[in-house]
DNA sequence: GTAAGTACGTACCGATGGTATGTCCCACTT
DNA sequence: AAGTGGGACATACCATCGGTACGTACTTAC
């Protein structure tokens, strides 16, 4: 919780990389990039994103804002690329838990699981809950959600709406993904921010294990899309 | 679309209204006030919080710094005026929507077609769902969600699920009603932000539709919250 | 008529994101 | 071995914007 010893040990030079195409230099840089990268992760989190100024970043890295601007072209790309290591973070720990079963509706259970710890850790909130749609703007907040946890939902709605039973175009397993995922993340939300999380988990649970076992009831009863319906669709035609 | 006639008419002043303790002048407060919500949720609506300056409020309400100031303690006070104003346009459109009907399935279907179609509004999109958690932050954002359009979910779910097969304790109607509220919301967006709204607006039908049945076949097969078990809640238990 | 308070307008300050420019150092060329 | 080009920063500075201090006109109460 310090507020030094954030950026890296910086000893270690690069050892002549032959690989790539042309960084023939001994290159501070990726040091230097990770540790704006490491402590505007920290403050974003801590303070928010407009709480946070330019200088009070790069002095933490110790640096200046000559090198901030080296690297990234303003607060909002250093901003994206710390949303995006969370992101990875997030995404990392949920596919670890979807490899411990292979059984569909298991596997669905273990992404939940997975994703409400990850919904509860303060980066994530902070960082891609909370002020991820201000400062990228929604279409960029979409289009990295899509890449990242989004994908994962989609992934785990496929492999259990799309089994066997029934037999839904690509459309509409997005949109079942979508609803899923807002589900979970107001779920993950309400986990986070209640009094008693561990009980909250536990309602939650219960919850979308109901909602899962309706779902599962109408797959045993061979039961389609086409067959609920509540002619509601002339409702919208007025948009 | 025009800059100018956001002000509205000033031609009328108070009537010497008796009842308040003591307003005692003709006030123009009310309608400064009035005029610069306006200009602020249209350039709020069209910039965004941060990107719209406090220099061109005034500017567009023809009035100078020093009123707004005296009206609001800053900027994010005024951004919370805004917020109300279309939070509660929001309900009135939701609650209406709800009138329509008695029956509790059919509340909850009317009330979805109503949010379906508020979460389309740009002001409600951009003001309450993108920018209302970082400016309010989460637990005044929360709050305010609360008291409105949550609190109409909240409703439908008592109605509906609390109805008779299932006896539900409060703290697991309120999960559901997140849960739900988050589905909702993300069905919005899909919506709102699809290619074809309408086509996009029908597959959500049609999936919330399929959720809802499966509840309400788990209620005929007089399925209980106890009856659903996948033995999931361990995992949870290392929060 | 005067005191008080409301409803503003004017002028200004400090912080902050961003820019322009200079400098050091290494690698590569010749 | 010197020159040179460019990456990796540092320094100084600017412009904008939220916020504040203060002045002023007008109205009501006494």
């Amino acid at each position: 919780m310090a507020k030094s010893s954030v950026s890296a040990s910086v000893s270690k030079l690069v050892p002549k990389v032959p690989g790539v195409p042309s960084p023939r230099r001994p290159d501070f840089s990726a040091s230097t990039k990770r540790g704006l990268v490491a402590v505007a992760e920290q403050l974003f989190t801590e303070q928010g994103y407009s709480a946070t100024s330019l200088d009070s970043i790069v002095a933490g890295a110790e640096v200046t804002k000559g090198a901030l601007y080296h690297h990234f072209s303003g607060k909002q790309a250093l901003f994206e690329a710390v949303f995006e290591t969370v992101e990875d973070d997030a995404t990392r720990a949920i596919k670890a838990a979807l490899r411990t079963t292979k059984e569909p509706w298991e596997k669905a259970i273990a992404g939940l699981q997975a994703f409400l710890l990850v919904v509860q850790d303060p980066r994530y909130r902070r960082i891609v809950v909370q002020d991820g749609p201000a400062v990228l703007g929604y279409e960029r907040y979409r289009e990295q959600e899509e890449r990242s946890t989004f994908a994962l939902v989609m992934e785990i709605v496929r492999s259990t709406l799309d089994a066997g039973t029934w037999e839904l175009e690509e459309d509409m397993l997005q949109t079942f993904a979508r609803i899923f995922f807002g589900a979970l993340s107001a779920a993950g939300d309400t986990v986070a921010g209640a009094d008693d999380p561990l009980a909250a988990a536990d309602r939650v649970e219960t919850a979308l294990r109901f909602i899962i076992a309706g779902l599962q009831t109408l797959a045993d009863a061979d039961v389609g899309l086409a067959d609920v319906d509540l002619r509601l669709a002339q409702g919208l035609d007025r948009g």
